[in-house]
Parts: structure tokens; sequence; C-alpha cells
DNA sequence: ATCCTAACGCGACGGTCGTCGCTCTTGGCT
DNA sequence: AGCCAAGAGCGACGACCGTCGCGTTAGGAT
């Protein structure tokens, strides 16, 4: 029996197929590069990779699945987030990785998230791996609180983590200001900040009188006086 | 200042060219109803309208075009934040608005990030009508600063509103979460407790020794012990 | 060595998109 | 009332897009 590793029928992932796959992934990150995410078509990846088109569209179905096979092809896998030996040294580095990856040109972050708007499988791509990461970076907030360097009401790592890289994004995707490199170390140090304060408390983890507490808080967040 | 797009010799603003947007107009509003803002196309919008595609082509350019007028003619200008008296109030307020917007169907908001990211036209607006709303916002914290919520070093007003906003969007679009009734609240609450722990620090402002501090805080924060 | 068929090549098709040159209508001015 | 040019209608065009059916090639298993 062949490797057990690729289960579901990969019924012919041998010689030409194979060489097709990587023709066509070459032909979109050089796509990518020249003529930018807007301008990354079918027609383009197929005649650069010296392949017919209906053999891009059967095995890729639309540009978002060339894009997402892009990404998981690179190696996406073997990831680690930062780890500087401090919450705001990890969550800048964190923060300055992602700026440059929405700076870079090409930027595949970037193209994926255009592509996300057209294609559902480039949607579901983007979620996975934003969730992902922001799974592997909970580590950082464990570490963090080994270390002592947030007090006893343990933030919740996730929001947290949310609450430091989306300005990132903010700026650099909807305002589309150039990249700030001072922005990855204030984002970073204002929501550790706030998790030091007691934002971020987990949302309904062992349930302690802290929820009491944090209900009553943000009741009377909410009442002004005008 | 007058606005290079709708100023110039309108020439000739009266009866049919006026009916003829009206139709467009009210076209796009139902396209983007029924089909959502992936739907919106061209052809479309015009035979809706019952008018010829060339002539939406003329006047419009592309989606974003079409967007574009749709919104401004929406009376955006007259947009006011919320004022309810506290600042994690008015962060809320402010926060649950923008989720509305995002989760509303159909979603001009949404259709505009999408449409930003074929059309300059598109593009452009988005950042002029963010820009526009974090300005008016800013009197949020000016108001809060009065009413002594924020302590002396007080904090830069944009990076505020960025911080208690970002995540909004961070989770609806980007990590494409179902909305969350209690995240306004939460980011809202975090952003302020930051912003009272002395984060968002005014970048330039009239300088004082709060500079030196800011840059040893943020070069100790640099350095970890990995 | 042989067979089977997954996967690719190929050409053609119908549909959509954006543009162009022209004519016709009509708002606005005299 | 009459002029005239802005702006809409119209049809055709070329380019692209996505799909289809069929013939050919070449993995992979026997």
């Amino acid at each position: 029996m062949t490797d057990p590793l690729a289960s579901p029928p990969d019924r012919r992932p041998g010689g030409r197929t194979a060489r097709v796959r990587a023709q066509v992934l070459d032909a979109v990150r050089a796509e990518l590069a020249e003529r930018g995410h807007e301008g990354l078509t079918m027609e383009g990846v197929a005649t650069r990779a010296g392949v017919h088109r209906a053999t891009v569209y059967r095995r890729w179905r639309d540009v978002g699945g060339l894009l997402v096979d892009v990404i998981t092809a690179a190696g996406e896998i073997d990831w680690q987030p930062p780890d500087t030996g401090s919450l705001p040294g990890d969550l800048t580095a964190l923060n300055e990785e992602i700026q440059q990856s929405l700076v870079v040109q090409p930027s595949f972050a970037l193209a994926l998230m255009a592509a996300s708007f057209h294609s559902e499988q480039a949607a579901r791509a983007q979620t996975r791996l934003w969730t992902d990461r922001y799974a592997q970076c909970e580590v950082l907030v464990e570490r963090a609180v080994e270390r002592g360097e947030l007090p006893a009401p343990h933030p919740d790592a996730r929001s947290l983590l949310v609450a430091a890289t989306a300005p990132i994004y903010h700026q650099l995707v909807l305002l589309r200001a150039g990249p700030d490199p001072r922005l990855p170390r204030r984002a970073a140090r204002a929501a550790v900040l706030a998790a030091a304060a007691g934002a971020f408390r987990a949302p309904r983890q062992d349930r302690e009188e802290s929820d009491r507490e944090e209900s009553d808080r943000e009741e009377s967040d909410r009442e002004g006086s005008a």
C-alpha cells in the first residue's frame, strides 16, 4: 500500500500532476508579484504556467482557490509565534510581522482578503488561517501569566490578542495609512496595559464572584448622565 | 472644501439627468438588498434602472463609483457621534453602531470594503469616510477629558478610538465571527482602561519629559530575556 | 508488459464586460 | 420660440470569462 498519509482519494498525485501544480503555483506567485492581487487572473496564470485554461479551472475552480493553495503550500504549518521573553515584546514582534505581511510586495495577506470577498473558498481559508494563528498565539499569554506579568484575574487570551493586533489591520487596510513603525509597539503596549488593568477577563471560565463584579461594572459603564 | 467630484461645472443637473441618477441609485440600493454586495453588477443596475448600460458606465465608471455616489447621497454628512455622558458609554454605543452597520442587510460598509479592492475610487471614498468619522469622534475624548474621566497625560484621541473600534471590524470582517453582543462593550472598556493606564499618549504634542519616559519604557518593552 | 482511467490538451461555445461612434432627445439659455 | 450642446439611447465590437465534450497522454496497479 502506498503512503497512508494522503488518505483521501489522492488518486494520482504523481509526476505530471505534481509538475502542473508546481508550475501553476509558481505562475500565481509571479503574477501576483508583477500585477498585484487585482491583476491575478485565471487566464494569465494558465498562460504563464504553460498550461491550458481548462486545467486551472478544473483543479482550482477560481482565483480564491489558487490563493488558498499557494498559501497552504507556503508551509504555513511550521510558523511559530515570537518569543522575546516579555509579553509586550512578543506582541510587538507579532505586530511587526503582521505589518510587514501587509506592506510587503506582493502581499499575500492582502490578496487573500480581497479574494475572500469573491470566493467562499478563500473566505473560509482566511478564517481558518487567522483562527489557527490566534490559537497558536495564546501561548504568549500563558507564558506571560507564568512569568507573573499579568495579575490574578487572568485575561482571555484571544481577546487580548485581538485587541493588540486589530489596530494594525485597521490602519493599513481600512484607513490605508502608510506603515507606522511605532504602531506595533504602541498597540501592543495598550493591550498589555488594558489587560493589567483588568480588561479581557475570561467570559465564562470557572465562574467566581468576578462574574458578578464584571456585570456591575459593565452596567455602570452603560449608564451615562446625559 | 468643494468636492472635485460633484462641484465642477454641474453643466446640466436638471430634469432628465437628475431623474436618471435617481433611478440608478435606487436600482443600486435594490440590487444590493436582494443580491448582496457581490451580486452588484453594472449591467444589473442599468437594466433595473431602465437605463442603457453605456449611461451607467459613462457617469459612474464602475461599481465603486456607484457605491460612492449612493453613500454620499445618503446624507452621511450629518452623522453625529453618540453622547451618552460617559466615555465607555459613548464608545460602546459607537461600537454597537459599527457592528450594526456590518451586520445589517445590505451592509453598505461591507460593500464599500469589497469594492475598495477593485476600484481606486471606492478605496479613496472609504478612506475619506473613516477618516472623517474618526475626526468627528475625537470630541468624545475631549468631552471625557473635560469631565475628568482621563487623567493628566491626555491620550491621543485617534489612537484611542482606533483601539476601541478595531476589534469589531477584526471579528466581523477578518475572522467572520458572528456578531457578539458583548464585544462592543468589552472593546470599549478595554480601550478606556488602557487609556487610563497611560496608553495612547500623544505622539509628539507639546514635548515634555513624558517623551523620554516613553522612549525608556518602549526600549525596555523591546528587550526580552529569551 | 499491459491495461485502466485520472488528468491534461484542445477548440468551441455562449455569456458577460467595457468601450466606441453615432444619433436623438431635451434642459437651459437667449 | 429657437438654438445648441450635454447627456441619454442604441447597436456593435472585441476582449475576457467559465464551461463543455471529446480525444490524448501518462500514472499507477496488475
